[in-house]
DNA sequence: GTTTTATTTGTAACGTTTACAAAATTATAG
DNA sequence: CTATAATTTTGTAAACGTTACAAATAAAAC
């Protein structure tokens, strides 16, 4: 489990200042593993922290993302990028039906030429998910 | 080879109407596999369609990837959705350094849990290129 | 040739993100 | 403990890619 104290001790060991406004970022992206936007996680903390600017959640994720706490995951530009703290290799399933994200699990990295080496990987797949699949069928 | 008149029937035979800009815009696509943005393709066309619009080039990439001709491929929501005609499967590489996208061929695609079925694939990494990497070695 | 339809154009607006300076907070030194 | 320095937060303004929309243009249908 995740306390506020563990976040506390994580972020300060790597050298970044534990402030409230931080470990509550950090916090909802622990909490909330639903690849949230920058403007998800700062409307829910602002009934938490009423002075919480926009800015400081997107310097605080681009704190995280530079200290490889969180992914950046391009899925839509128009949207905005959304952050993943699960930073072990998988893959996305964006549902074009429901907007869902759906984390997939990668049995093998697809493999890079000689010469390359890569810092991070992104796989993501677009379709119609399992759920959204089933309603079509049963509806039409 | 792609000739404007080739161009001009693919469109056509698709049903959508191939007017002078859409077949320049294709044209540059498939004359530019570099995966250019819309601004790149726009300003690119302005010396020869001083009126041409961006809109028009919007509305144009909007066109060919609802038609399949091209795949929108999100690497960096900051500089814009990029266009590929090459809609064969394939992963990207994204220099960190040079910021160049190369084309790395998909020896076999990451497979998805029974149920989910993809329209779209996308596989980019992230990191150094060995053309950057010679330049550091050698340099440095 | 006139009417209808589709396309292009340009401007305005939108949403996400960055730049920046002032305010507030925290750390450091005496 | 107080004064100073450094860092962080905040809020506004601006930048950027993109979309909405209506007028202008071009093409198609009759």
């Amino acid at each position: 489990m995740t306390t506020t104290a563990n976040i506390h001790d994580i972020l300060a060991k790597a050298g970044i200042k534990p402030t409230a406004q931080r470990i509550a970022v950090t916090r909802y992206l622990t909490d909330h593993i639903t690849h949230p936007c920058v403007d998800e996680i700062y409307s829910h903390l602002l009934e938490d922290y009423p002075t919480l600017s926009r800015t400081t959640v997107y310097n605080t994720v681009k704190v995280l993302h530079e200290h490889g706490f969180v992914n950046a995951i391009d899925i839509d530009p128009a949207e905005g990028q959304r952050y993943d703290i699960n930073t072990e290799p998988h893959a996305h399933f964006i549902c074009t039906s429901c907007s869902g994200i759906t984390d997939i699990p990668l049995s093998q990295l697809p493999q890079l030429p000689p010469g390359y080496e890569a810092d991070e990987i992104q796989v993501s797949y677009r379709g119609i998910c399992p759920n959204c699949r089933k309603k079509e069928t049963t509806t039409i």
